[in-house]
RNA sequence: GCCCGAGUGGCGGAAUGGUAGACGCGAUGGACUCAAAAUCCAUUGUCCCUUAAAGACGUGUGGGUUCGAUUCCCACCUCGGGCACCA
């Protein structure tokens, strides 16, 4: 029998379907590990062999810890929620959900194919209303929660009621609380609830109508669709992720993740422990104190400005008479530019006078006061103390409107730039002279305390999430408006399901799609008519997976404490600002109201990286339908043209399917090297135009899904990118249908219950023994090496005995799935391989004959030592430095130093 | 500009202080075959050389630590990624 992988992969495919043999239940007797892969998004485009790489190297992980006698939860589903079904609907009328549907269904096919051990039961869609009930469960949570600063966690917003109505909270007494309004209650609590309404500076996308997160943003552009975003005022649904900054930052610390993506959280909460300083400030004869921030007290003997955010409210007060016209035009001007226009005019320094004075806290100077987009409303108090001489931007600034620099550290030349750095001896500061920088930080700081002039603040960059979005296919929010008043739905009336609407796109008076909806309405009350991001359905999808079908809580307690959270973690580095922010916040939260038991969702993180497309390149000759080979193209002068990879094998072309490709190339005629058409290549990234596109389904089809499988981990470190190069494929084609000729001879099974070698076992526990260490290490190309190794060993040796092949079929398992069933079964067992136990290594069969090592005085060997190959090198120093021949040579506890590698002896040091 | 990460044969990559280039691809030669496919065997870092032996060189560049450095330290160059008026 041949190795027939399309039979095989088919056959086990339906038998591990009926027999659900990857189904998962909770079982207290056995270790759990739970492996998740990112759900991904059904795009109508399908699979390439790109998407497949992360979920490959999670399910030889599942497969691997299960052979190891863990009870592993391994699941998959869908983040079907999201824009690209929404615009194409808004194009073709078709709802989202149809479209979602046939793309899901086009995943599952192709998933299906690759031999994934997933437990499709336990499917989730973030689409679905039973899943997506308990997102909008989370969200009344949320917005039945604040934070106490005093606790540090979460709370039922009751609590801070109560505390209202008794004594009062910061700045609202008790009797203004008691004394107010429903409708001022319900704009009090929204300072503290933890999901809450608020106006704010929001990205704007024109083209999608809609806002979007400052993760959806890139470089002014919205990251779907690429259309411009500007910075516009507006009312909208809010996560208080900030109030978590500090615990997402602190416990990163306790993550096994990668460096860089712990850096990439760490920039984007962006901690800076700096100062607030009050400065009072002159209008005519008007007084108003401001209090700045500034991460460089030290400075303050070099303030000779200050800056205000345009969007800053102190920019009215501060407006000095006769100067409202200019600064009006200049706000205009502001307000106008998109985001991306701010970015791409870096360079250019704009601002204009308030006409206002501050006055230095420490200095008493007087010094005047401006308005600058440099500074932003946002970020600390929206007003800076600006020290030219020693930032940067304060620099330009002063330069192009010729404000005083003046310098405070010794030795400084700020004549063509500001100096920085927090380096040098401090001077022109009074106090702080003398002092270098980092003990004058310090000592300022405590001065600013002490005179009561400001504190010490740190500040985040992080910024709430903004929850709302102006779109149809999201889930809608349970919330609902009585009398202008924002009412959670009754939590036993959720899901609230999206309703049906004539068309996807903003209502006539340009509210929110939702706004179509005939009736929708709760207990007579409009409903809110936005719907939610989409980073709310997958922020707790691993819990839901734990408990996918529980109708009366997000996971039950029992389901919740076994599975406890995510072992290992495995998808892309994109989702290192988004997801994988919220996702944590949003597990602290559930966390601190007693829902989950675990703190940090995702324990050890994995990114695996891009398969980039390899593009061929065919060259036509300028002005005819010749084409030349890249070897020779040099002597002509070329277009280059994409060819579409499929006709191209080993860079070589295939004359006859590029004929037949597209009409204008059908007599096409060719300069050909050595009787072949070598195409030039270039990696870049996968896509369609480029026709570098390589789809799972035809590798499965042309070499089988274990080659696919075998052959994305062997290309390299699942960390790094690289190009997809079919190249190297056949050779682990070739490895697998060696495999096979282990087990039969045509049509002869030739295992045997003979006893095996040493040699034999020592093949196969040299195997066990690597494969051990790689897996748990994610290094699969590695195990893979040694895998080829011992299969050529064995098939060397014509190793035909069970007792080697039966454990080598258990080791080939994660990898080779299919291969590795329809030998399990042919070598007599019932159940699936998957129920196999990882086999026991035995270090002893590995061990290596004994070695000769020549010990040599001043270059000449003068006798030799015996010691075993796995002799550590120390025990071979003790045996030299112990015989009676080295005291002969070099004399009593003369030797400093035996150097010895494995299998020889490198050095003697002599006194 | 700031913060990470990486530079090794024709190619993907291995080795994390101890024989650099495992394993695979590609290439060359050979066996089997009428032939092809498949399979198997041998060679394959560079230089010197008819070949071999022997030798020298060799992990981006320059220095350092060490008996010994792809690996650790310093500086630089190049590439990739992230952040970017965050005071």
């Amino acid at each position: 029998m041949d190795y027939n992988f399309r039979e095989i992969e088919s056959k086990w495919q339906k038998y591990w379907e009926d027999n659900k043999t990857y189904k998962t239940v909770e079982d207290p007797s056995r270790p759990k590990y739970y492996v998740l892969d990112m759900f991904p998004y059904p795009s109508g485009a399908g699979l390439h062999v790109g998407h497949p790489l992360g979920y490959i190297a999670s399910d030889i992980f599942s497969r691997y810890k299960r052979l190891k006698g863990f009870n592993v939860l391994h699941p998959m589903g869908y983040d079907s929620f999201g824009l690209p079904a929404e615009q194409y609907a808004i194009q073709t009328g078709q709802h989202p959900e149809v479209t979602t549907v046939r793309n899901i269904a086009r995943y599952r096919e192709q998933l299906d194919r690759i031999g994934f051990c997933y437990d499709w039961d336990r499917e989730v869609r973030t689409c679905d209303p039973a899943y997506y009930k308990w997102t909008q469960w989370a969200f009344l949570k949320m917005f039945d929660s604040w934070y106490d600063p005093d606790l540090d966690k979460a709370r039922p917003i009751s609590e801070l009621v109560a505390r209202l109505e008794k004594e009062g909270y910061e700045d609202v007494s008790a009797e203004r609380w008691n004394a107010a309004s429903p409708k001022e209650k319900s704009d009090i609590l929204m300072r503290w609830r933890i999901a809450y309404q608020g106006e704010t500076t929001v990205n704007w996308c024109e083209g999608l109508g809609t806002v979007l997160a400052n993760d959806e943003v890139k470089d002014g552009l919205s990251v779907r669709g690429g259309f411009p975003v500007e910075q516009k005022k507006m009312t909208q649904w809010q996560l208080r992720v900030s109030a978590y900054a500090e615990r997402l930052l602190s416990s990163l610390d306790v993550l096994d993740w990668t460096d860089s993506l712990k850096e990439m959280q760490r920039n984007w909460i962006g901690k800076s422990e700096g100062t607030e300083v009050v400065f009072d400030t002159v209008n005519g004869d008007k007084h108003l104190p401001i209090t700045i921030f500034t991460t460089r007290v030290d400075t303050i003997y070099g303030v000779t400005f200050m800056v205000l955010a345009p969007e800053s409210e102190l920019v009215g007060p501060l407006t000095a008479a006769g100067r409202e016209a200019e600064v009006e035009a200049y706000l205009q001007e502001a307000r106008k530019k998109t985001e991306r226009e701010r970015i791409s005019e870096t360079k250019a320094v704009t601002g204009v006078f308030t006409g206002s004075y501050g006055i230095n806290p420490v200095t008493g100077e007087k010094i005047p006061i401006w308005i600058s987009e440099y500074v932003l409303a946002g970020y600390g108090t929206g007003a800076i103390m600006a020290v030219p001489a020693h930032d940067s931007r304060d620099y330009a600034f002063a330069r192009k409107f010729d404000l005083p620099i003046v310098p405070i550290i010794e030795g400084c030349d700020v004549s063509q730039e500001s100096f920085d750095a927090k380096e040098g001896i401090m001077c022109n500061s009074g106090f702080l002279n003398g002092l270098d920088v980092k003990t004058a930080i310090e000592r300022a700081k405590d001065y600013v305390e002490e005179k009561g002039l400001g504190r010490r603040k740190t500040n985040y960059r992080l910024r709430d999430a903004i929850f709302s979005r102006q779109r149809y296919w999201g889930e809608p929010f349970p919330i609902y408006f009585k009398d202008g008043i924002p009412m959670p739905v009754d939590e036993k009336d959720l899901p609230v399901t999206l309703p049906e609407i004539d068309s996807y796109k903003p209502s006539p008076d340009g509210q929110p799609p939702l706004a179509r909806a005939k009736d929708w309405t709760y207990k007579g009350y409009p409903l809110e008519k936005s719907t939610m991001p989409g980073f709310a359905g997958s922020s707790a999808y691993y819990l839901r997976y734990m408990d996918p079908h529980n109708d009366s809580a997000l996971v039950s307690p029992e389901a919740d404490g076994y599975w406890k959270s995510v072992d290992l973690y495995v998808g892309g580095t994109e989702h290192a600002t988004g997801h994988l922010i919220y996702s944590r916040f949003w597990n602290k939260f559930l966390y601190d109201l007693g829902y989950v038991c675990e703190d940090e969702p995702f324990r050890k993180l994995v990114n695996q990286g891009m398969i980039q497309g390899r593009s061929n390149f065919v060259y036509r000759v300028v002005g005819t339908n010749t084409f030349v080979s890249n070897g020779l193209k040099s002597g002509y002068e070329t277009t280059e043209i994409h060819v579409d990879i499929n006709i191209v094998h080993n860079d070589k072309l295939d004359l006859e399917a590029f004929k037949a490709w597209r009409p204008e190339f059908a007599d096409a005629e060719f300069i050909l090297e050595n009787g072949e058409y070598i195409c030039g290549w270039a990696v870049e990234k996968m896509s369609k135009s480029m026709f570098n596109v390589v789809n799972p389904d035809v590798v499965c089809d042309t070499y089988g899904a274990d080659t696919l499988r075998l052959y994305e981990m062997f290309l390299g470190p699942i960390e790094q990118s690289k190009p997809w190069d079919t190249k190297g494929i056949d050779g682990v084609n070739r490895f697998l249908k060696k495999f096979w000729r282990l087990f039969y001879d045509r049509d002869a099974w030739l295992v045997t219950d003979e006893k095996a070698t040493p040699a034999e076992l020592k093949a196969l526990h040299k195997l066990i023994g690597k494969e051990q260490e790689d897996i748990e290490a994610f290094s699969y190309n590695t195990t893979i090496s040694a895998f080829m190794i011992a299969v050529n060993d064995l098939t060397a040796l014509k190793c035909t005995k069970r007792e080697i092949l039966e454990p080598l079929v258990v080791l080939l398992s994660p990898f080779a799935p299919h291969m590795a069933e329809e030998l399990w079964h042919g070598l007599g067992h019932e159940g699936s391989v998957a129920d196999a136990s990882f086999p026991e290594y035995v270090a002893a069969y590995t061990v290596e004959d004994n070695v000769t090592y020549p010990v040599s005085f001043n270059g000449k060997t003068r006798f030799t030592v015996d010691m075993p190959k796995s002799a550590a090198p120390a025990e071979v120093e003790a045996a030299v430095r112990g015989m009676e021949q080295t005291a002969r040579y070099v004399g009593e506890g003369q030797i400093v130093k035996v150097i010895v590698v494995p299998g020889r002896i490198i050095n003697i040091v002599v006194k």
